[in-house]
RNA sequence: CGGAGUGUAGCGCAGCCUGGUAGCGCACCUGAUUUGGGAUCAGGGGGUCGCAGGUUCGAAUCCUGCCACUCCGACCA
């Protein structure tokens, strides 16, 4: 993409409204444009990121075996009087009429409707385990949207719903959910911490919120400094083996982590005073078993191998995929702006003319423009008239983890420059190393 | 929903207390000189001063009501 043809509108100086890092420099690098409290467009460059994101979670959503399908914003709000929770549901839920004055609702969740689905298609234990996700915006009227979009109103959801014939296999349901979220964060090269929640009237232990460290998280947090070292399971992981996954839970469970409020001070004393970590976290994902929640009062059973009818036990795993983007800047930035792990970089390379209309700085570019591309590379090439200073400016606040910088004096020598965002490091290469660094060797 | 605050050009702000026909920086347009870390000079365009009432000869400025946004709290991915 050239940045003279691209939509990129950088901001200075800091918005007012921007307390949070995060939501600056999405604001600053023209990611975002709040269109209302809690809505935000995705601009070109904000969308691509959003993209990336969501394509990691796919990925490992249908490694794990879940199934992808999309369901509605709008629900009626006859199906929330299905599970009793069109009136137990507050003023979060936006409630709202079509013409002929029927109730609907602009969903804030989806397991009615998920589960409005399955029972209407499966009646056999047979077609178990069964799990969907859908990635999908939702709305709830948040009594204090704010953080940009960190919380807002209308945001992407990730909620992906698994569907067994009794505990014991909604427990390895959950379990693959469990394991496929260590690996979505780790590949946004995100340390997360799966900490015990509360599962509220439920009961049992299985819920967990993951949580990324980071200084301006919401909540406060409390583990042991083991989880920064335990390793995440690779591509390789069988899914199917519900003992393999169920001993990498228990390895990442075992380890003290809660939250402030379930944060039990007795536990903490035991650990060594060295191996404490308390710090701030951000909620990314929750995952959580509900059992006969909404199969009970909605009847979706199926036939087990008793030739007993069974309402099926259920569990929900969101993952809201706007909020991480605002959760990986807050983990990965510096003064000068973003700095984007490159799975989830807008674009891979930032290609800067620092001298626009010399001869040899254009043709070098536009080789390298070709080349990259050829060689299935992202390329924001900034071919603008902007002075070399603010090319630099630009490019690391919208933070690609790669610089290519062609100047007229390494251009003579038929040298370029290669910056790395994250470490600052610059060496000034020839065209060919340049171009063999990112695979596009001639 | 309780508490606090802010609304003046695309962005950041001054002006308001002490009413007199709107200004600065950045950005934008034109030209010149520049050109390796957010250039300089000259010229220029852009504003129902959040909205609605009121007071006044006259309101960005004073009064009343409303709206929007932000921050703190309760709530949440």
């Amino acid at each position: 993409m050239r940045l003279s043809r691209y939509f990129l509108p950088i901001l200075k100086e800091n918005p007012r409204e921007a307390e949070i890092v995060s939501h600056r420099l999405m604001l600053r690098a023209g990611m975002i444009r709040q269109q209302g409290q809690g809505s935000f467009t995705m601009l070109p460059i904000g969308k691509r990121v959003m993209d990336k994101v969501c394509q990691i979670i796919r990925e490992e959503q249908n490694r794990a075996g879940a199934l992808e399908i999309l369901m509605p914003t709008i629900q009626s709000a006859e199906l929330w009087r299905e599970s009793g929770r069109y009136d137990d549901y507050g003023k979060e839920m936006l409630r709202i009429k079509d013409r002929q004055d029927r109730e609907l609702l602009y969903g804030p969740t989806n397991e009615e409707m998920v589960t409005e689905i399955f029972r209407s298609y499966v009646k056999s234990y047979k077609d178990l385990p069964l799990n969907l996700y859908h990635i999908q915006w939702k709305f709830r009227d948040e009594v204090r949207p704010r953080f940009g979009v960190m919380r807002g109103r209308e945001f992407l959801m990730k909620d992906a719903y698994s569907f067994d014939l009794n505990y014991e296999g909604a427990k390895a349901a959950y379990n693959r959910m469990f394991v496929a979220y260590l690996r979505t964060f780790t590949r946004m090269g995100l340390k997360a911490i799966p900490m015990r929640a509360d599962t509220g009237p439920i009961g049992g232990d299985l819920s967990h919120e993951f949580i990324i460290l980071a200084e301006t998280g919401e909540s406060q947090v409390f583990c042991d400094r083991e989880f920064l070292d335990l390793e995440v399971p690779g591509a390789s992981t069988d899914f199917g083996n519900d003992a393999q996954i169920a001993h990498i839970v228990k390895e990442w469970t075992t380890p003290y982590a809660a939250t402030d409020e379930m944060h039990d001070e007795a536990a903490w004393d035991k650990i060594p005073a060295d191996d404490r970590l308390s710090a701030r976290g951000i909620e990314v994902g929750h995952i959580f078993h509900f059992g006969e929640k909404y199969s009970k009062p909605m009847g979706a059973k199926v036939q087990g191998p008793d030739g007993k009818e069974h309402n099926v036990s259920m569990g929900s795993y969101g993952i809201g995929p706007t909020r991480l983007i605002a959760a990986i800047i807050e983990a990965s930035h510096d003064d000068a702006g973003i700095i984007w792990p490159e799975s989830v970089a807008p674009f891979d390379i930032a290609l800067i003319n620092m001298k626009v209309g010399d001869h040899e700085c254009d043709s070098i570019c536009e080789r390298l423009y070709d080349a990259f591309q050829a060689a299935g590379k992202d390329v924001l090439y900034d071919d603008t008239d902007q002075r070399a200073g603010g090319k630099f400016a630009t490019a690391d606040l919208i933070g690609l983890p790669w610089q290519v910088i062609v100047g007229p004096r390494g251009a003579a020598a038929g040298e370029v420059e290669i910056k790395n965002r994250r470490t600052g490091e610059r060496e000034t290469v020839s065209l060919a190393v340049a171009l063999e660094r990112f695979g596009a060797a001639e």
